[in-house]
DNA sequence: CGCCGATTTGATCGTGGTCAACAATAGTGG
DNA sequence: CCACTATTGTTGACCACGATCAAATCGGCG
């Protein structure tokens, strides 16, 4: 028995590639360790000393300028897995931004084990890849588009990864009420804005009948289609 | 005998990972396609039908808006891999920017060989690793760095990018001549810049006294303290 | 209720985009 | 080899978007 027969991500994280023994030696070289909001984990630049698999919890990845400019270049969630494996350095920080709980290994010893293990090799080669479209899509975002667009492809990327994240309910229907998990701040830093530029956007759009935002961290939206045009 | 016997990427693309018996057979899944600058190899939002190495040549890798801005989200150089393996669909178009040579593979072909040989994998993955950390960083470029910022950031990354393509040559210090390999049309999609702005902030470099540019293409960088510092 | 951080709103300014003209270079055919 | 054209790059004038600075307002919590 081991703490991982026990682990809400056990069949989602890339541990779902390991049968039960295999998962009974990686138990024996990982440890559970709890973050508060704003809690470190890594520093850009730093060696890379160990990767984790996410439990519960939002963490970001950020890359800074020297004078302290900020942008989130990833956001993790439960499930999904952190760090730089086979390779001397980290070139982002990783910080919670909620609460959170992950599974931390020492990067050497995840090395080895993932090198006897092809199948756990291959997850993270799959995750990997689809971390790389993702973030090559968002590359277009911030290069190119207009902060109303920004705004808008925003809410409609949290409004399906949200929904997808979501234990009950449909999952093909889009979600068109939601709690942000981010505060405005947050918000300006994944999209390369400032935080003036987000409220700004974001009160146009309830101005003219698109959205709802009945508090500050909830939005509904109204009009799917008209942010859809906006999106581009 | 195949034709990977005299490739000359044999030993740097991810090839390297095979011993010549499975070189052998990987040989009888793959061929060679030549493509004339310009010329499209894989189209945003296909299905995922090949992938490829690049054997001599530059591509690029594009996303695009419906209304046509174009981000070039990355660029591949001989013995780096090309396209999606498992996954159903590309997100990004791959075109040749130049005269090139690739070695093709059915997606499927490929994906099941991959499956078969864990060496393969693993060096695929160190490669996405990597190639995943570059372009997160060059999101922080996009989403913060002013135009002068971004076009000394770029030129330091060719100087070392050429240095470190160039056979001959010491492999140590930084080269300081050299000749662009894209256009300025194709250094403000990069950069996420218009070519005008691309065009103002070279001239503007060369009054400074810290380029000179004795033609289209070429580039002598005259202070590269001054460069870097700009770079931020 | 009063305090503090988060957010919104307003006023102003600067960077880089847009549009347009011009210059330089490469390519083509007589 | 030189006109002629097409393409690529440069320069200028102007303007819009979003940054910046500043103030007002909201909302949570003691």
């Amino acid at each position: 028995m081991s703490y991982c027969d026990t682990c809400v991500v056990r069949n989602r994280a890339i541990c779902q590639a390991l049968d039960d023994s295999e998962i009974q030696v990686l138990s024996t070289i990982g440890r559970r360790k709890v973050l508060s909001a704003g809690d470190p984990l890594i520093w850009e630049g730093d060696d890379s000393l160990l990767v984790a698999n996410v439990i519960d919890g939002m963490l970001k990845l950020t890359n800074s300028t020297e004078d302290g400019r900020e942008q989130i270049v990833g956001v993790v969630y439960p499930a999904d897995f952190i760090g730089r494996p086979f390779g001397k350095t980290t070139n982002h920080s990783v910080t919670a931004l909620t609460d959170a709980r992950v599974c931390v290994f020492a990067r050497s010893d995840f090395d080895r084990f993932a090198g006897d293990h092809p199948k756990l090799e291959h997850k993270l080669l799959q995750r990997t890849l689809e971390e790389l479209d993702r973030t090559r899509s968002w590359m277009l975002l911030l290069a190119r588009k207009s902060a109303e667009e920004k705004v808008a492809t925003f809410l409609l990327e949290m409004s399906t990864r949200l929904r997808d994240a979501t234990c009950s309910g449909p999952h093909d229907e889009p979600l068109d009420e939601f709690d942000l998990p981010f505060s405005r701040q947050q918000i300006g830093d994944i999209l390369g804005v400032t935080i003036e530029t987000v409220s700004r956007q974001m009160t146009r759009l309830k101005r003219e009948g698109i959205l709802d935002l009945p508090n500050r961290r909830s939005v509904k939206i109204l009009d799917r289609d008209a942010l859809e045009a906006m999106a581009g």
